[in-house]
RNA sequence: GUGGACGUAGCUCAGCUGGUAGAGCUCAGGAUUGUGACUCCUGCGGUCGAGGGUUCGAAUCCCUUCGUCCACCCCA
């Protein structure tokens, strides 16, 4: 045991009975997405590093101390994404698919980020993210919203998270509010713990983040981003909300919400969870208007999400909907050598006859008490035996695992019998 | 990066102020020639996370290190 080789801190391994659940939540992703005609993308894993510094920012925890960088052979700076907008973008401008058009895309994958690993938070994590290119107006913003809205409802989840929004303004009105917001903190900076202090120059809307309570009078006297909002954005902000009333979603206004990345502007918002302990962000977006400019693409607003997929998966086990666990419907025993040929035959036969049969076929030998033992542990339904009498008349023994009197049928009939017995589509 | 708790069989854990390692589950076999889930019996399985120190003797005490969990920070 010293010596075996472990997985990388905050990097896990997902064994089976955990897959199952994956699957079945991927599953429900990929139909939202179609749902919303939203189109996959996938993009490489490792990037360019300049490429996430120039979008998230230069001065950002992701960037500076949670990236997983290193050197090409080439002596190229190259790092494991942290995130999928800055890649995303990057594809979509190196494409020209966002060139003077609209776009509606999403992906899938893990993201590393070097963190202090922790409840919902692991080096390598799972993200999906949706991102609409090309459209202006806060429409496609509700329409976002409305995607993870109707995600919590499919997975049962609705009860357990809640939205919170805001919005940043525009990068020139954010400017402009910095500055208030830098002589404000400057003037009581005495009061300013040491992490604040320490933002003051550097990140200062981070201050109003703080959960300090010694901190919170400070920070609710502070000047607020709202009473410097520029029109455009103003109007922006409310049609949003105009929209989502009607729409019947229902949000609070979180006037101290701020997103970590740099290239957020105007709308923010957050779907958190009481249920994740310190981790309750399950979903996070917002507009980016200015990152495909900035990455060398033509200007071209956008809007986006990501969910954390641990996060999420973790509220479904615990307060969501079940997950299917994917077990066999039937277990197919063979007593003796001589039902080892016609056994997988039979099996081979019921996969095409039922394209939707979960069928798991015994190996590695073992008496009767032994493969049924397996049959039982395995989950299914029902056990198919196939012993060397069956195969002398051509019959087979189907003994229901779960309730029911075991039969005695003809080879030829146990397709009919299984996809009556297990609502089944048959093919014949 | 900081702090707290914890690492003993494949899994869940017990093991007192130091005396040389145990249970349950799992797995294999048997009681039951070809019938699982209940019961009983037998068996397999451990350099006690790793390295060093103290001691006649360390799973137990000390130091270091790796890892897990939780929180801070930050974020999905």
């Amino acid at each position: 045991m010293a010596k075996t080789v472990q997985s990388i801190r905050g990097m896990h391994d997902i064994l089976p009975p955990e897959t199952a659940a994956w699957q079945f939540v991927e599953g429900r992703l990929r139909e939202l997405m179609e749902a919303y005609a939203y189109h996959e993308i996938r993009m490489p894993l490792v990037e360019q590093t300049g490429l996430f510094a120039r979008s998230i920012g230069e001065v950002t925890d992701i960037v500076e101390k949670e990236m997983y960088t290193f050197e090409d052979r080439n002596g190229d700076s190259l790092s494991l994404r942290p995130e999928g907008t800055a890649s995303c973008v990057r594809a979509g401008v190196e494409h020209g698919i966002l060139h003077n058009q609209q776009q509606r895309l999403w992906y899938m994958g893990p993201m590393f980020r070097h963190e202090r690993p922790q409840k919902g938070r692991y080096r390598q994590f799972h993200q999906i993210g949706v991102e609409a290119f090309g459209m202006t107006g806060p429409d496609v913003d509700a329409e976002i919203i409305l995607m993870a809205a109707r995600l919590w409802q499919r997975l049962g989840l609705a009860d357990e998270v809640r939205l919170e929004i805001n919005t940043l303004g525009s990068a020139e009105a954010r400017a402009v509010y910095r500055r208030h917001l830098v002589d404000y903190f400057a003037y009581h900076e005495s009061q300013l713990d040491d992490e604040s202090r320490e933002r003051l120059h550097r990140n200062p809307m981070r201050i109003l983040d703080s959960k300090n309570p010694d901190m919170q009078d400070l920070v609710e006297g502070a000047p607020r981003l709202a009473d410097h909002l520029d029109t455009e954005s103003r109007e922006h902000f409310d049609g949003l909300l105009a929209l989502l009333d009607a729409l019947g979603v229902d949000y609070r206004v979180n006037h101290r919400l701020v997103r970590g990345l740099d290239y957020y502007n105007r709308t923010v918002f957050e779907w958190v969870t009481d249920h994740l302990g310190a981790q309750g962000t399950v979903c996070a977006g917002g507009r980016y208007d200015g990152l495909v400019r900035q990455l060398g693409g033509r200007a071209t607003p956008a809007a986006g999400f990501a969910i954390g997929l641990e996060r999420l998966i973790s509220l479904v086990a615990e307060h969501g909907f079940d997950t299917p666990a994917g077990e066999p419907h039937c277990y197919l025993g063979l007593l003796g050598e001589e039902a080892v040929a016609s056994g997988h035959r039979l099996a081979e036969g019921l996969r095409d006859a039922l394209p939707g049969l979960r069928l798991q076929v015994n190996c590695g030998g073992g008496g009767m008490k032994a493969q049924m033992k397996r049959a039982d542990k395995s989950g299914a339904e029902f056990a198919l035996i196939l012993g060397a009498d069956e195969v002398r008349e051509g019959r087979v023994t189907l003994k229901p695992l779960r309730g029911g009197e075991q039969v005695n049928l003809a080879r030829d009939a146990v397709a009919n019998e299984l996809a009556t017995r297990l609502q089944l589509e048959s093919k014949a």
